[in-house]
DNA sequence: CTTTGTGCAAACGATTTGCAGGATG
DNA sequence: CATCCTGCAAATCGTTTGCACAAAG
């Protein structure tokens, strides 16, 4: 039993929620992969050797996980909605090329200091939204301002 | 003509588009405002009084504004995109309860380091992402985190 | 046996597209 | 008169929902 299946049975359970195979599928598939898959790319994920879950019982799962807290949705492209099994606060760094979504952590970027807001604002969380180009399409020559 | 006006001729124009009616009622009506609509809301309001652009008109106006650089996307939201006729780099506050938009200054946060990413992630743009509760919904008692 | 979950297919809402007619240069 | 734009309606895409059946407590 890992940390993973400890911390899904337990968090599901405190709700009343069951822990399925589906359910526990989506969020092994989240937990073994360091991008941000969307929906789409889960279900067929999921189901490459034996179909496992419909679509419908994706979303649904994912729904569940996220009430739980075990997941969260990073929005950070248009039309689509990706998922993160990183549940504690960190920022993004999304590749314009291939548009992929790599995490960066929190203490990488010190000093936004949330009291400089106006006052009436009251803050609660967030995080730095970098775009770039990764090492990946690095070669490529579409480089817009470095 | 003001400063809007000039903008807008000038920008599309450079790129052999046409200033039409429905561009620039686009166009004005984002500049107009403080927030940050989406289509529909820049649908119902620019016909509010009279009929001046269908849907799809507005969809592709916003388009061809993107295109010159004189509006841009603001994705904080699930399932719709929001405008800005603000194109210079600047964060953003969203109100968890009533959803609203509002620019924060680029000033504001100092201290982001970019160079502190990991190397192979080339940065070209950033934006910090700011959720919390504004005085209009502050007397709610929805307070998750205060 | 009561509750909760799954799968299917239909429904839905935001956005896009094809096409015919209108306006512009 | 050639090009670009608009408006309509149909199409598309991601996501949600209603419902019948299956599984778990």
């Amino acid at each position: 039993m890992n940390e993973q299946s400890s911390h899904i049975i337990e968090l599901l359970k405190a709700k009343g929620l069951r822990v399925t195979p589906q359910r526990f599928a989506v969020y092994a598939n989240l937990c073994g992969r360091g991008d941000h898959p969307t929906a789409e790319q889960l279900l067929t994920d999921i189901n490459q050797d034996v179909p496992i879950a419909s679509q419908a019982t994706i979303y649904t799962a994912l729904q569940a996980l996220q009430n739980v807290g075990l997941v969260r949705e990073v929005l950070l492209e248009e039309g689509v909605a990706r998922y993160d099994a990183n549940v504690h606060p960190h920022h993004h760094f999304r590749c314009r090329c291939c548009g992929e979504i790599e995490d960066i952590a929190w203490e990488v970027f010190q000093g936004v200091n949330l009291s400089a807001l106006r006052p009436g604002l009251k803050a609660e969380q967030y995080e730095v939204a970098v775009q770039g180009v990764c090492d990946r399409c690095e070669p490529a020559s579409i480089n817009a301002f470095a």
